[in-house]
DNA sequence: AAGGCAAATGTTTTT
DNA sequence: CATTTGCCTT
């Protein structure tokens, strides 16, 4: 057994988490320690040392990301694929599980994932049939209640009835809710968790079957981990398993969204004999960058304590810039990105990190003028945009004629003249019978009035002439054929504007996405795991662009991530910490620990920026500078002043947008060549507005003219 | 069914 | 301020 592979590499610490002999270990893993190195060579030591076989493993990771990764790392290290063992996110892992013992959860088969829309949509449908008034009990807010109670392990029946109005139209909501979910065999994501929780206790049989199978269960951000996730595991785990779980209470940023810090001391106490170790040796940033970032964290209270250190270079001090307004900070950032560059590295070594997503817009704006290619993380994903759930529903239809979501969402789009009426007519034909809509169709359809009728035949037809095709089919040629038949490619083909255009990319994206996909079961057919994989998946394919962009994202998002270059921007009270956190203390520490993370993802210079006044919402604000700033130990920080008498207002009044100055920071002018990845060659012919949506217009040698957006389009310069 | 208009609304986000 | 949403009109 050559152990030394595992071990030689580590450093004391991580060598004494990795080959461990106690059953229960707490890993306390500062930023950038080797966290997912002590998991990965923790799962070997398991297998090489203790002889585990992977069949006997079982990790948990927060995002798909994450479990990717670390199944890749594990490959890397053992020198094959580990056949059999579980890695995977809580969902995916809880999805699983019920999939497999699906009757004795208490659920369908063809059990359904709601992502967020599909669960408002439910939500919406609950209040039209209990006549609940939306205007009063917002339905996102019943949404935010149910996932709040689900996330605690609480169902509708748990919860005490109280005499307060708000709490009891919830409760109303939430029961009805589940019975609209059970009745469709629906579940959402808390719901994934809560059946998996009940399986355990339910089913003690199974239990059993699953602690006798598993050895040790491997737990990543800790942190993150709510009371549903917890107790899960605890009930898992009961006090036969192994357990390692990695976290940093330094880290925990999801508090508001159920994650309980509190779990790791619990931890602690629920099992016996936890042992802890401490990952404090920092591999990626300079010590001036963790001075500054322990000086931030050790002003919350009760922490498990921890100081990161390192023993590589002091490196640069933090710089701190105090921008006239966002104008000016962004601009600043856009000059300093440019300096980076021009020594020769790279665009993409470089991140801008902010509190908000409204804040991304003047630095796009900047970005854009200064012709540096940016790329912005997070916003919608791919599998919850507009086309790629129209497009997976008719697919959704394919695999079962009676999944009236999928249904109604593709009835009438693209717009086939079935109208509301229809629709509604429709709707009440299938309660009536107890029918699903596809079968009220079916019947109905020679009742309805001769347009709409010949519409509905026509919709049932070219659906059931695709489901035809359905078994022998490819996944991607099956796509293609339906996006083609349905006439939703053709739909977007011809949506006006570049929306269109990034609509049609997406679709193809799609396709693309079907021809590469291999499923994990390849003796059932493709589609049904497809589809529940793409509601799981946030679909980050897309993030591991190759292309040499600088990197715009929250705080929040930049969790995990390390760059050698990092910009904090809009370090100013009411905006970070934000305002709405100021009221209770608990969120101002966990806004703390946010600036922490921002601190400790720079590896080597880091950017504070704040600006004096900032428009936002239309509202001029002048904020001080953010208190964490004062928590930086001043020997650290620098403040930087550019030629000041430059820097004073003059150059700052906006100048208004005339149609001359539009194409201007566009990075093109009119009549250059261009050439786009697609559209192959071209010409600029126009240009309207500028930011990010500032748009082109090309003439392209094959393709004719067309509007682009210029963040999309990603011309290139001939 | 599409387009126009007023009103609401604006931390952070994975699954 | 700017974007999204719902509602109304054609």
């Amino acid at each position: 057994m050559d152990v030394t592979s595992i071990i030689d590499s580590l450093n004391p610490a991580q060598r004494e988490a990795v080959s461990s002999a106690d059953p229960y270990q707490l890993v306390l893993a500062g930023a950038g320690s080797g966290k997912t190195r002590v998991l990965v060579h923790r799962i070997a030591w398991l297998m090489q040392v203790e002889g585990l076989s992977p069949y006997q493993i079982l990790a948990v990771t927060f995002t798909n990301k994450a479990a990717r990764e670390m199944r890749e790392r594990i490959s890397d290290l053992i020198g094959f694929a580990p056949q059999g063992m579980w890695v995977g996110t809580f969902h995916g892992l809880a999805h699983r599980l019920l999939k497999m013992h699906w009757r004795d959860a208490g659920l369908p088969e063809g059990f359904q994932i709601l992502d967020a829309e599909d669960q408002l949509r439910v939500i919406k449908r609950v209040y039209a049939a209990l006549n609940m008034d939306a205007e009063k009990w917002p339905p996102r807010q019943a949404q935010w209640y149910i996932n709040e109670q689900k996330d605690e392990g609480l169902r509708a029946a748990h919860i005490q009835q109280s005499p307060d109005p708000f709490t009891v139209a919830m409760l109303q909501i939430y029961h009805a809710y589940e019975e609209a979910c059970q009745r469709g065999g629906l579940v959402d994501f808390g719901e994934l968790l809560l059946r998996a929780h009940e399986l355990w206790l339910n089913k003690p049989e199974l239990l059993a079957h699953y602690q006798d199978r598993f050895q040790h269960i491997l737990v990543d951000e800790f942190q993150d981990t709510n009371s549903i996730q917890y107790a899960w595991l605890r009930v898992l785990a009961g006090n036969k398993l192994g357990m390692t779980a990695v976290g940093d209470d330094d880290q925990s940023i999801y508090g508001w969204r159920g994650a309980k810090i509190e779990n790791i001391q619990n931890y602690t106490h629920d099992f016996e004999a936890v042992t802890t170790v401490r990952l404090e040796q920092n591999y990626r940033s300079t010590a001036t960058i963790l001075k500054a970032a322990n000086g931030v964290i050790s002003q919350n209270a009760n922490r498990l304590g921890k100081t990161l250190w390192t023993d590589g270079q002091d490196g640069e001090l933090l710089s701190l810039y105090a921008g006239f307004n966002e104008q000016d900070e962004a601009r600043f950032i856009g000059e300093r990105i440019q300096d980076w560059i021009a020594k020769g590295n790279m665009r993409s070594d470089v991140a801008i990190l902010y509190r908000s997503n409204a804040q991304s817009r003047i630095l796009e704006e900047a970005l854009l003028r200064l012709q540096i290619p940016y790329r912005i993380y997070g916003g919608h994903r791919f599998y919850e945009r507009l086309e790629i759930k129209n497009a997976l529903a008719y697919l959704r239809l394919l695999m079962n004629r009676h999944d009236d979501a999928a249904f109604e969402r593709v009835i009438n789009t693209p717009t086939r003249g079935i109208g509301d009426k229809t629709v509604q007519r429709l709707r009440d034909t299938a309660r009536a019978h107890q029918q699903s809509l596809w079968a009220a169709a079916e019947t109905e359809v020679e009742n309805l009035p001769a347009r709409a009728s010949n519409a509905v035949r026509g919709f049932l037809a070219m659906v059931s002439e695709l489901a035809e095709d359905y078994q022998s089919l490819t996944l991607d040629g099956l796509t293609d054929q339906v996006l083609e038949a349905s006439g939703l490619l053709e739909f977007y083909r011809r949506e006006k504007g570049e929306r269109g255009q990034t609509r049609v990319e997406n679709l193809e994206e799609l396709i693309n996405a079907c021809r590469a996909y291999e499923a994990p079961d390849p003796d059932s057919p493709a589609l049904p795991q497809f589809i529940d994989e793409a509601v799981l998946d946030a679909g980050e394919r897309q993030a591991e662009s190759d292309e040499d962009a600088v990197q715009l994202m929250t705080l929040h998002s930049a969790k995990g991530l390390e760059f050698p270059l990092v910009f904090m921007a809009g370090m100013e009270e009411n905006l970070f910490p934000h305002k709405m956190s100021l009221e209770e203390s608990g969120r101002l520490e966990e806004e703390r620990r946010l600036c922490y993370v921002g601190i400790t993802r720079a590896m080597e210079k880091l950017y504070l920026t704040y600006a004096e006044t900032r428009r936002l919402y239309g509202q001029e604000s002048f904020n001080r500078v953010s208190r964490f700033i004062r928590d930086i130990p001043s020997e650290v920080l620098q403040e930087v002043r550019l030629s000041a008498n430059v820097s004073r207002p003059t150059s700052f009044v906006k100048k208004p947008a005339t149609l001359s100055d539009e194409g201007s920071g566009s990075g093109f002018a009119l009549g250059q060549q261009v050439k786009h990845k697609i559209f192959g060659e071209g010409v600029i012919l126009s240009f309207e507005g500028n930011g990010p949506n500032g748009r082109v217009q090309v003439n392209f040698v094959n393709e004719g003219t067309k509007w682009m957006v210029l963040q999309y389009a990603k011309l290139q310069a001939l």
